[in-house]
RNA sequence: GCGCCAGUAGCUCAGAUGGACAGAGCAUCGGAUUUCUAAUCCGAUGGUCGGGGGUUCGAGUCCCUCCUGGCGCGCCA
């Protein structure tokens, strides 16, 4: 049996309503209604009417008077349900509905938003994935931000989430970095400062490699003596994997990120010899001389294996396999996805990757399906991070370092804290939550797909509709629960809420709930992060109106704490659902 | 050339499945603090939703077309 929450069993109660009227409205069809209709929720009957060939307005009069006079409601006043332009507006009735959502959170106030959506399936989710040698920038910030957020989220809509951080550390790259450290490398140099060092040894291949043509073939090899086992590769490979994780660790910590499994690319390695030819042997690839074209640098006259998407509607085919042998990275990907779907038998696999993959992920999907697997593959796509002046590029050395952002914030944050009267250890541990707070909800508070433009003061937004406004909404109730002796009274009737006010907050904290699903729904963090600022907007005007501490019976108090400590938990809730904390004072 | 994404107030963005007169933040202007934290609240100014057609009782949302920007299109990841 499902518990349902409030709002749920209000839409329920209003379609079944109509329908025993002999229209067929689903719960859908009812809609939550905000601003200036008078009005709680709404059915437009415009549909029906023209099904039965009824003018939508009168159709709404005769309903609604129907139920005017009908059996009262339970969740709804019914005596109050009105017909306008076609419309039935319903109203809720408020000392039903105030003690529903009150019931709903106290019978389990751990939970509250919770759902069982997910069915207890599993998902894997793939995310953060940056690339060995390189430095972390604010473009991996969004993978690692939205992935944790939505591993948060799933598991909250009753899924259980597996997050995989698929660690870029095999490739034609490490053929570069192998190159230019066996060519220009220095241990001392790498010693002192490993990533920075190692990306500037891959700047350097690139440039030197624009006169020089002989080095891309140099490094090619490179990447083929790592896939054959050469020692010297192998040993400095590892080196290079091994620094630069210990690098990301220090990363994850600084925001916040725990990521179930790191499993790089390497880790398949042993997969994608059978996995290719498996392909091969099922007819679903085949080996073809590459078109002249795109010859050059290869040999010409070898044959790569691809996999051939035509019928499916793509026409560029997904290589597995290089004319020299080498693997490729859509060639890992689908011997991944095996292990995945061995090891954790997942219901779907979500990968959080950037809007400019979109073809390489249909591409895979097809793939995916025609090896035999039958899972729906997610691209939770997003936009690029760029400069003013133009996309990020690693090899350009046209980089925002994710720790600069960070110290950046952190150290704006504490400016701001300077003159509070705490410890200044505790100014560090705020300035720290509020800061790598704003650097995340600049991040989630937006739709996933736009391209951003990086701007500090937008990125850094210390007020407004930022972390800190939700934060600072969540302190507000801490301080008067604190104040309160943190012991809340029960005894006393949720239908007290009743100033204008408190009834907009109670409806609002009552679609949290809805809130969460639809994030999960749709993969997307932005909706979760648009319902807090609401609830924290609604909580300040309530707050800025309305005595808590100084109400004027016991019994008022106890029911406006009772609502702070909802407000407190909804919005807490749904920043820790987005990766972000919240202190107890500010 | 083909494909994907985007174009909403001066700036940055919300507007899921088409629904009631298009909403926020920032900026600008004007107010609020002997009372639970002013990182706050209240009010005002500000929009032919890129242009043009179409479908519909109803379009920011769907279809067509054009314009602008970004990205992608067999041996990078």
């Amino acid at each position: 049996m499902k518990n349902l929450y409030a709002l749920e069993r209000a839409r329920r109660e209003a379609a079944e309503r109509v329908r025993a009227l002999g229209l067929p409205a689903v719960e859908d069809d009812i809609r939550d209604v905000e601003g200036e209709v008078d009005a709680d929720l709404a059915l437009p009957v415009f549909r029906a009417a023209r099904e039965q060939g009824r003018k939508p307005f009168e159709l709404a009069v005769e309903l609604a008077d129907s139920l005017r006079q009908g059996p009262g409601g339970e969740l709804l006043d019914l005596s109050r349900t009105t017909a306008e332009r076609g419309y039935l507006n319903f109203r809720l009735d408020p000392v039903a509905f105030n003690r529903a959502v009150v019931a709903d959170y106290r019978r389990n106030p751990e939970a509250w938003g919770r759902s069982d959506e997910g069915d207890g399936r599993t998902v894997v989710i793939d995310y953060s994935s940056p690339n060995v040698a390189k430095p972390f920038s604010v473009g991996h910030l969004r993978s690692t931000v939205i992935g944790q957020a939505l591993h948060n989220i799933l598991d909250w809509c009753g899924w259980r989430p597996v997050g995989d951080n698929h660690l870029g550390d095999w490739g034609t790259q490490f053929g570069k970095l192998l190159c230019a450290f066996a060519r220009w490398g220095e241990e001392e140099e790498l010693a002192a400062d490993p990533t920075g060092y190692l990306f500037r040894l891959y700047v350097r291949f690139h440039e030197e490699a624009k006169q020089d043509s002989a080095l891309e073939r140099e490094a090619r090899d490179w990447f083929r003596r790592l896939e054959i086992g050469d020692e010297v590769a192998r040993e400095r490979w590892q080196r290079f994997v091994a620094l630069s994780r210990r690098e990301f660790d220090r990363i994850y910590e600084l925001l916040g990120v725990g990521i179930d499994y790191t499993l790089g690319e390497s880790f398949y390695e042993d997969r994608l010899g059978p996995l290719v030819e498996r392909a091969l042997a099922a007819g679903v690839a085949r080996r073809e001389a590459p078109p002249e074209a795109a010859g050059g640098e290869f040999e010409a006259g070898k044959e790569v294996v691809l996999i051939p998407l035509a019928e499916q509607g793509i026409e560029t085919p997904l290589i597995l396999q290089k004319s020299d042998g080498a693997s490729l990275y859509a060639t890992r990907e689908l011997a991944t996805a095996e292990y995945r779907l061995e090891r954790w038998k997942p219901a779907r696999l979500v990968y959080v990757v950037g809007n400019e993959q979109e073809l390489y992920f249909r591409q895979f999907g097809a793939a995916l399906k025609l090896l035999g697997h039958d899972v729906p593959v997610t691209h939770v796509n997003f936009g690029l991070i760029r400069l003013p002046e133009g996309r990020l590029s690693t090899r350009a050395g046209r980089v925002i370092l994710l720790e600069d952002v960070i110290r950046e914030a952190v150290g704006r944050a504490r400016t701001v804290v300077a003159d509070r009267e705490m410890t200044e250890a505790d100014k560090d541990e705020l300035a720290r939550l509020v800061g790598i707070g704003a650097i995340k909800y600049a991040d989630l508070s937006q739709s996933r797909g736009k391209e951003v433009v990086f701007d500090w003061d937008r990125m850094l937004a210390l007020d407004g509709d930022s972390a800190p406004y939700l934060q600072y909404a969540c302190v507000r109730c801490s301080s008067i629960l604190r104040k309160a002796g943190n012991r809340p009274r029960t005894d006393f009737d949720p239908a007290l809420l009743a100033q204008p006010e408190e009834a907009a907050l109670v409806r609002r904290l009552a679609r949290f709930p809805d809130a969460v699903r639809a994030a999960g729904r749709s993969f997307e963090p932005h909706r979760i992060a648009g319902h807090c600022y609401r609830t924290a907007r609604d909580f300040s005007a309530w707050y800025a109106a309305v005595p808590v501490l100084g109400a004027e019976s016991g019994e008022l108090r106890a029911a406006r704490l009772l609502l702070v400590e909802l407000t407190r938990a909804t919005i807490g809730t749904g920043l820790r659902l987005l990766g972000i904390g919240v202190p107890e004072r500010m």
